[in-house]
RNA sequence: GUCCCCUUCGUCUAGAGGCCUAGGACUCCAGGUUUUCAUCCUGGCAACAGGGGUUCGACUCCCCUAGGGGACGCCA
């Protein structure tokens, strides 16, 4: 039987790197083996879910040049590759699960639960559900859910014994019952949640094989006791390690640039970028770190995994990068610059800012090098401000970069209401809010507008700017956590 | 708090009981090439978390401890 596998991001945010490096682990682990890879787009969670960010996750990774076999914009023989679109088959499975005796109804609102989490943390037990719908009688269930009342379906979980499964990487791992939560299957809004979707899909998608993140091996156990359910064989399973920040938690876009397309912007060239995330957890038997992802590909095999989770580091990417650049030709060289940022696409955005402040076209790179490069790097004394207080100029600082958390969708209208609330907050003008901002951004109290460079930079350099504005004020410890409950 | 996973230089890692005086790479330092800078070259600093076993022999196997991480949502 042929090696299958997939990656299945959640369109619900920018294309994160976690989603190309799993991606590039399962894409090479298919191929290597002559089988196929599947993408599979999980957009069962309605509110956060968004076609936009679906869209820039296939670019990103079409631009790191991991191709899949069967996905949304391809098809394939096992579609359809989006999840929203597969709801009828999610039900009918819930059904059966019901109908088997494996799953019940469930009518305990979400504020009972989360009172009931309260109490069950507080007792310092397992949090879980406590089984009250568990029992209900038929009739009962019927008549509830025909007067309209809002009802879940979960999974039924043994209540004693253990649970075992097997990873490829890890050896056999075993879990107590008592650990596994009576999952919601299908939600009130009648679409799945990820733990029956993903079992059914893996199933009915042909996957053999499932390379995924170690945050997952709790959620494990549901799994197999659904694929047990349903009667079905259960893919082989390999949890990778976790890419991580510098202190070692998961790699998260609070603390460092994760979008995909941060690195395209800095202007890392996309093999490169690969070439880095092969390195994360594995190693090619004759220790090479420079390679193609076709010899990635040709050398890949699960006994070269390492598990301990890598911290991302940007400066052994920066050297690697160096490395790909300068192995480039004259000609391809300048193909990729070209490619990076001097084109039509890339300049179209800066147009309008750019044209009106124009005498002679000398004029334009002074004006967007903060845009189109690093800005420079900052002092403290850069930010002193006749009106801002230190403090002031701290939390103006914070509360942007809590803001830039928020934002639903990056534009510049959005950026500009929530800055604007926050000035009203601190009580300031929302010139003198933005005074620092502007030197953060652009290292530059006269600048282009704030608000489209910011739209232009996109979240994560701007971030990164941020908290680099906020590192050369050396904000304490203590101030932080005051902002941060200030802040909410 | 409960459960699960992990643990070699600051970082990424090699290492499948003797090849280990623990190797490579990034960073850093020193020197060389370069009119400068960068590249490039040469060299250097730097680690088996701790304690018990098993074994003739443990970085490698087992146990305990410690540390780190993750999970505990009608998010994925």
């Amino acid at each position: 039987m042929s090696i299958r596998t997939r990656v299945a991001p959640s369109p619900t945010g920018d294309p994160h790197v976690g989603t190309a490096y799993m991606a590039l682990f399962n894409w090479a682990f298919a191929k290597s083996q002559g089988g196929e890879f599947v993408l599979r787009i999980e957009d069962t969670d309605q509110a956060r879910s968004s076609e936009a960010s679906e869209t820039r996750i296939l670019a990103a990774l079409n631009w790191l040049d991991i191709r899949w076999d069967e996905g949304p914009d391809i098809g394939g023989p096992h579609g359809p590759y989006r999840q929203s679109e597969r709801t009828d088959i999610y039900r009918r499975h819930a059904q059966q699960l019901i109908d088997q005796g494996h799953a019940f109804h469930c009518f305990c609102t979400a504020e009972r639960l989360a009172a009931m989490r309260v109490e069950q943390r507080a007792a310092g037990a397992t949090a879980g559900y406590d089984g009250r719908c568990l029992n209900l009688s038929a009739a009962e269930v019927s008549a509830r859910r025909t007067a309209g009342e809002p009802a879940v379906i979960r999974m039924r979980v043994p209540a004693s014994g253990e649970c075992r499964f097997h990873d490829e990487l890890r050896g056999d791992i075993a879990i107590p019952c008592s650990q596994i939560d009576m999952q919601v299957l299908l939600k009130a809004d009648g679409f799945p949640t990820y733990h029956l979707a993903v079992v059914v899909d893996d199933h009915l998608m042909g996957i053999t094989h499932i390379l995924r993140g170690e945050e997952w091996i709790n959620s494990t156990p549901k799994h197999k006791l659904l694929f047990d359910y349903f009667g079905w064989p259960m893919p082989a399973l390999a949890h990778m390690p976790l890419l991580r920040n510098p202190d070692q938690s998961k790699l998260s876009k609070r603390r460092n640039p994760t979008s995909i397309d941060y690195f395209r912007d800095v202007g890392y060239l996309p093999e490169a970028l690969t070439n880095y995330l092969a390195l994360m957890g594995f190693s090619m038997p004759d220790e090479r770190e420079i390679f193609p992802k076709a010899e990635f590909l040709q050398a890949f095999s699960l006994d070269r995994v390492s598990l301990g989770g890598p911290i991302f580091d940007f400066e052994k990417l920066n050297w690697l990068n160096g490395q790909h650049i300068r192995g480039l030709d004259a000609d391809a060289f300048m193909d990729r610059l070209e490619e990076w940022a001097i084109n039509r696409q890339r300049l179209a955005p800066l147009t309008p800012l750019i044209q009106t402040r124009t005498e002679r076209f000398a004029d334009i790179a002074p004006q967007v090098d903060y845009l189109l490069g690093d800005r420079r790097p900052l002092s403290e004394e850069d930010f002193t401000h006749k009106k801002l207080s230190r403090d002031q100029v701290v939390e103006a600082l914070f509360r942007t970069a809590r803001a830039c958390d928020a934002v639903a969708e990056w534009r510049r209208d959005e950026l500009r209401t929530l800055c604007k609330a926050n000035a009203e907050r601190m009580g300031l003008s929302l010139g003198d809010f933005l005074a620092p901002v502007f030197i953060a951004i652009s290292g530059r109290a006269v600048a282009l507008p704030l608000f489209d460079s910011m739209a232009f930079l996109g979240a994560d350099i701007t971030r990164v700017r941020l908290r680099e504005a906020l590192d050369a004020l050396g904000v304490s410890n203590k101030q932080r956590k005051r902002l941060e409950k200030l802040t909410g």
